[in-house]
RNA sequence: CGGGGCGUAGCGCAGUCCGGUAAGCGCGCACGGUUCGGGACCGUGAGGUCGGAGGUUCAAAUCCUCUCGCCCCGACCA
């Protein structure tokens, strides 16, 4: 491609709204373009990456016989109804009527089309098992759009489905898909790890994530020198007391006028913020809940959920924390609260002595003490794990880091095909439901953790694998120099009956521009070539990556790029 | 949705508090010329419903009301 035809739209200076690395630079160097909040255009350059990321991950599971195939974006809302997440996957779930007002979802993912093929297509377990991928655009409406690519209500996602006889044919699929996945980060010269993960709207019993580190991820991973990995939602993990021991007091009322949050009451009364103990309102199911855990640490609304086995959980509003505690918020607390259902963590069970709110306007509860002041059926573990927590395996302090989950993994089981009666006939002629998996792999989204990790002051440094191009030809004053721009289109053609992927830069621009969108783009390798390396009969061939420079003889320039080339595919 | 911020030329911004000079600056773009191995220089020029609607005023980018969009922090997830 020749840069001067192609839109290769570079910015010198960094987009005003874009934060992380990775967004700064697929702005800059001409990847995409926004069009609207979360919905993007790829350009020719951020095309050509992602479509060979599409390629390795096509690769690598066509090699263990997982079949391409292409679903529909749209599907009926009865289909969804079906499994019930018409209501689960709530606002996130696009959704879209036709003309006759009939709904259907714009799909996130599609466990519900590819569950109808296989229940209509699939009859015997002679069959089985058998895994279909596609790769698609997807529609999730984002709460909150981010960072690009990164989080995109529209992106491209390779989303693959198996179908088996039991759970032990499953967990040899599965087994086999995250390795596969292990093998495309691998070519993609990522660094990522692997972690426990929580189900989500998917569902299912078990599932990883594969998490690029990156500073600027959106996940937190809780990691033990043991080898224990989870997501911050999933996390297990030990919270250290700080109780001493002491004996229960007489329970007062308090008054704390105005103090809604655990630091202000912990700062009037002088205590430690772990002596308080929070009480949160939930609405689980459009049940209210009391969540009751130690001042000084928080929920996770995952694990919430997974004890109450609640399918939507959220924080409740004003008005429903008013009703239930009959106090405003910011008073709630669990004594005389009998009647709203609680989760109280484990971490209040070695206290004593606490401050609790007073469910009464500006009114908190002074030596409170479980089992005497109200009541605790079993302490639950509902408290978010963090860095410094003991490990649940080991008991070490666990430690953490933040990463851009590029994939996930999950095992259905037959959450799908029971709901949607799809069965296959056993050996015996009996009727069974297909236990299943899903492998979702965030394809756009892997272009902009590649950056993340493969970028500098100066721009994109493409490994070889996903490059838009293999090499860059910089022709210097080529508007001037017949001898620069006959030497730099010779080049450029022998490259190309090479097999090289070749961009050569013929713009009319000074030689500075030229470098500094070099750097920009990124591309691998790049010849510079000049009446002053000509006149010695050179031409500079110098790696993006490390920066290394050699000088080739003119003559034999394309048969060097090759080798160089050569070397860095790998 | 809660909290914070921002909409002025393709991009990055000033001007808004305190209404009034001709809507400005840098980059980019077009044309002419000089340059030519790390974002060159000179000259000329094009490009704007100041996000939108309504209002106040002799006068609105600037003040008021409503509205739309965008970004950041939190809840979601590939």
């Amino acid at each position: 491609m020749r840069w001067s035809k192609a839109l290769i739209p570079t910015h010198k200076e960094d987009p005003s709204h874009a934060e992380t690395t990775s967004h700064k630079l697929m702005l800059r160097a001409g990847l995409i373009r926004k069009l609207t909040s979360g919905v993007y255009s790829y350009l020719p350059l951020g095309w050509r990456v992602l479509k060979r990321i599409e390629n390795i991950v096509r690769e690598e599971l066509d090699a263990v016989g997982c079949q391409e195939i292409l679903m529909p974006v749209i599907s009926p809302a009865e289909l969804w109804e079906e499994t019930g997440r018409w209501g689960v996957y709530g606002k996130e779930l696009w959704r879209v009527k036709d003309r006759n007002g009939r709904e259907f979802a714009l799909g996130p993912t599609h466990e519900e089309v590819v569950t109808d093929i296989a229940r209509n297509e699939i009859n015997s377990y002679k069959q089985l098992p058998f895994t279909v991928y596609q790769i698609q655009t997807k529609f999730r409406d984002e709460i909150r759009p981010r960072f690009g690519v990164v989080r995109a209500r529209e992106f491209t996602m390779k989303d693959a489905y198996s179908f088996h006889r039991d759970e032990e044919s499953l967990d040899e699929t599965y087994r086999a898909i995250y390795d596969v996945y292990s093998r495309i980060f691998d070519r993609c010269d990522l660094v990522y790890r692997p972690v426990e993960a929580a189900t989500g709207a998917i569902g299912g019993s078990s599932s990883h994530e594969f998490m690029v580190l990156s500073d600027t991820g959106e996940s937190e991973v809780i990691v033990c020198e043991c080898g224990y990995a989870a997501t911050s939602e999933q996390a297990e993990g030990v919270i250290a007391d700080v109780m001493p021991v002491e004996e229960p007091g007489a329970m007062e009322e308090v008054a704390t006028p105005g103090m809604k949050t655990i630091e202000e009451v912990a700062g009037f009364l002088k205590i430690d913020p772990w002596r308080l103990v929070k009480t949160i309102v939930y609405v689980a199911d459009e049940e209210p809940v009391l969540a009751v855990i130690r001042g000084d640490r928080e929920v996770n609304e995952e694990k919430l959920a997974g004890v109450l086995g609640a399918d939507i959980i959220e924080a409740a509003p004003p008005a429903v924390i008013e009703k239930v505690s009959g106090a405003p918020v910011g008073f709630a607390g669990p004594v005389g609260l009998a009647n709203v259902r609680q989760v109280i963590d484990r971490s209040v069970e070695p206290l004593r002595n606490i401050v609790v709110g007073g469910n009464k306007a500006d009114t908190h509860i002074r030596n409170v003490n479980h089992g005497r002041d109200f009541t605790v059926a079993s302490f639950e573990d509902i408290a978010q794990i963090g860095k410094g927590d003991a490990c649940a395996n080991c008991g070490k302090a666990m430690d953490s880091f933040r990463g851009i989950e590029v994939s996930q993994v999950f095992k259905l089981g037959t959450k799908y095909s029971d709901s949607m009666n799809a069965t296959f006939l056993d050996e015996n002629g009996k009727a069974k439901p297909f236990v299943m998996g899903c492998y979702g792999l965030g394809v756009s989204r892997t272009v902009a953790a590649v950056i993340e990790q493969h970028s500098d002051d100066d721009g994109i440094a493409w490994p070889m694998s996903v490059a838009p191009f293999e090499a860059l030809i910089v022709a210097l004053n080529n508007l001037k120099s017949d001898a620069v721009r006959e030497a730099a289109e010779k080049l450029y053609e022998e490259l190309k009956g090479l097999g090289v992927d070749t961009l050569l830069d013929d713009r009319p621009d000074s030689a500075g521009v030229k470098f500094k969108d070099a750097d920009l783009i990124g591309i691998p390798v790049r010849v510079t070539i000049g009446d002053r390396g000509l006149d010695k009969g050179i031409m500079e061939v110098r790696l993006r990556k490390s920066g290394e420079k050699s000088e080739v003889p003119k003559e034999n320039a394309g048969a060097e790029v090759l080798a160089i080339v050569n070397g860095l595919r790998g």
